[in-house]
DNA sequence: CTCTGCCACTGTACCGGTACAGCAACGCCC
DNA sequence: GGGCGTTGCTGTACCGGTACAGTGGCAGAG
């Protein structure tokens, strides 16, 4: 069976096509019983309503915005963050009766979902700063926001005051009295610097020139782990900054055990997130190392994990949910205002000091 | 700054539409000087790639998958049974490059996303049952597959063993020896009985015909409480059935209180899910009962939840991770299929108890 | 009786691509 | 030197809608 276009009916009514549209869309062009005839037919020809991709082509927007996540789609519905922002969007977008369309920065076979898959617009929250995705993207000239990256003159960009929520950790434990800190850092690749093996970085590790590596790094990392080393430099303490390769709870645990076994080890570790941090005192765990007694354990995001163990994650706390209200907020207006834009809205959300239990007084 | 578009292109090299889109498309259909001069030129002019959406029209197909969710969207990302669901659809998809929509039941404005956004096929896992929207679906002739909904004849269903695995649930705290059992169900409007007061169970409250109220409910509750009540109708043991009207974990709280208030309260509590079953260990906190000791109590689905709690929940599990997979490689082999399908695959996934701290002996 | 205005509907030209048939030029072979 | 297959590009017809400028008929105004 053939399918059903308004051509079909307008032959079988025996009137114009354009009647037949006009009587979907404008009933007031047509005679109420013309609009009749012709919805009756539609209905006993099973004409399914206009084609959605037909409309989007003419009107040049396709009622759906595209969030652009990592290659991996399902951390968008695992990490608390994640879900979290995303929900902030999706109860954001409810009034506009937009679709959410998740994009991963990797398609296979060839399939740029990026390039290939309709959308009016995008949020740009991929972890991994993948330029080939960001650049199809701009490319196609869409209205786009910007989470979590680095701000860029021409976007609308919506982040958190990642240094600022840095430094405040960092000052935590400086006031509890430490003086030699270990930072756990995510050193995501920032697209290129995979083969660079110059710094000695390539995957884990112990970094001997942290801030050189940080410099490839996407943004969200190098703006905590300056603030992490700008406040341990001002205050004369030791860093001892590791780096892992997966953001994940078993690549921090592997090598928090690393920095902890060394001889004259950290007394405190200031980590990338709460995940890493989970990690963290999983290893101190498997070492006999009491937290907050022996060692401190400072994460970042309140990730709802934060609370989940024990004890506690003394975190830097970022509003997710508001994060997400702001990107769409932001989306939205730009899909309103279409070309004209001049304003470039920036949004910089604060982050807060969470103390509980992971974190106590160095003892002497 | 106008669209650049095949056509700008052609002019600008002077060659026909065709030949541009060739260059992209079939590079081994002109020779290779003129695709380098044509792919040139159009990185010169900014050319974004093909327009999806025109791409799509004349393909037939738009890249993108929906799945249809309540009319809150964000439910998708907060409740953990969704989101394990949904990150394995997102997993399953991933390999074939298709990105994933998330359509809701309602749209605003008189959008109806299920009608109006472009997608190849659908997965049915509205919590309501909204019956405009799956109207809308079948009759746009999607390749679709329902999730937890009655299974049809017509389209592919996957879904769990929800009446075994309440039953199940049933004749555990039967063979523990409970004979008063309340049943905590959520009444799902199945659409039209919102304002069918005549089981006078509009809203939440104890339902006198539970039978004959679950009629119109959604599919899985129904089930569920068959399970139920057939295990226990079997035994000989009474029950108390009670409908919450919105699942939550507040809605529940206060039902269970009003359950567990009533003179000769049950001694178990089945659930219709473990954020019901929350709802009933809150409730019966503040009504300083014990739990396992005073109450049993016992949750369905083995949501992440079960085991955050204390005492952690007895509760049926079910495979969410396993039933994303299973409806997403339907859905993908329906899209494979095209229209001569003939095979409806229904897929029903076991269910297992999982017995936890809270369910315990009847007390004599 | 013409002119004007309105109503209800029609025709055509897009939107930005792709499929497919066609066609000229060229080399090859017998 | 004519038939034939390639190669490389072109033309046209779609896909399924919508915008917009008609157009013919008819009613009321002048």
């Amino acid at each position: 069976m053939a399918r059903v276009t308004l051509q079909t009916i307008a032959d079988e009514v025996g009137v114009s096509r354009m009647t037949v549209s006009n009587a979907f869309n404008k009933p007031d062009q047509l005679s109420a019983a013309m609009r009749a005839t012709i919805l009756e037919t539609a209905d006993r020809l099973g004409y399914t309503g206009p084609d959605p991709t037909a409309r989007a082509l003419v009107r040049g927007s396709s009622g759906a915005v595209g969030v652009l996540l990592t290659d991996d789609l399902a951390y968008g519905f695992r990490d608390g963050v994640a879900t979290e922002f995303l929900a902030a969007v999706a109860d954001a977008l409810a009034p506009t009766g937009l679709a959410l369309t998740l994009l991963s920065s990797q398609g296979r076979e060839g399939v740029v979902p990026a390039r290939d898959v309709a959308v009016d617009g995008v949020l740009f929250f991929a972890c991994t700063l993948d330029p080939t995705a960001r650049e199809w993207l701009s490319r196609r000239g869409l209205p786009m926001v910007l989470v979590d990256q680095e701000p860029d003159d021409a976007l609308p960009s919506v982040g958190i005051d990642d240094y600022g929520g840095a430094r405040a950790a960092a000052e935590h434990v400086l006031a509890l009295g430490h003086r030699r800190v270990g930072v756990l850092v995510f050193g995501g690749a920032g697209g290129d610097d995979v083969d660079d093996v110059d710094d000695g970085a390539e995957g884990s590790g112990r970094l001997t020139d942290p801030r050189a590596a940080a410099a490839g790094w996407k943004y969200v990392a190098e703006r905590r782990l300056s603030g992490f080393l700008d406040a341990l430099e001002a205050a004369g303490a030791e860093a001892v900054v590791h780096r892992v390769a997966e953001h994940g709870d078993q690549p921090a645990t592997d090598e928090a055990r690393a920095m902890l076994s060394a001889p004259d080890r950290p007394t405190a570790v200031l980590c990338y997130s709460d995940v890493l941090a989970v990690g963290v005192l999983h290893a101190a765990a498997d070492l006999g190392i009491d937290v907050p007694g022996d060692l401190s354990v400072v994460g970042f995001d309140d990730n709802p994990l934060a609370t989940r163990v024990r004890p506690e994650l003394t975190t830097v706390r970022q509003d997710s949910y508001g994060k997400g209200t702001a990107a769409a907020q932001a989306l939205i207006s730009a899909l309103g205002a279409g070309e004209e834009t001049t304003s470039v809205p920036r949004v910089v959300l604060p982050t807060q000091l969470v103390v509980r239990g992971s974190t106590g007084p160095l003892e002497a």
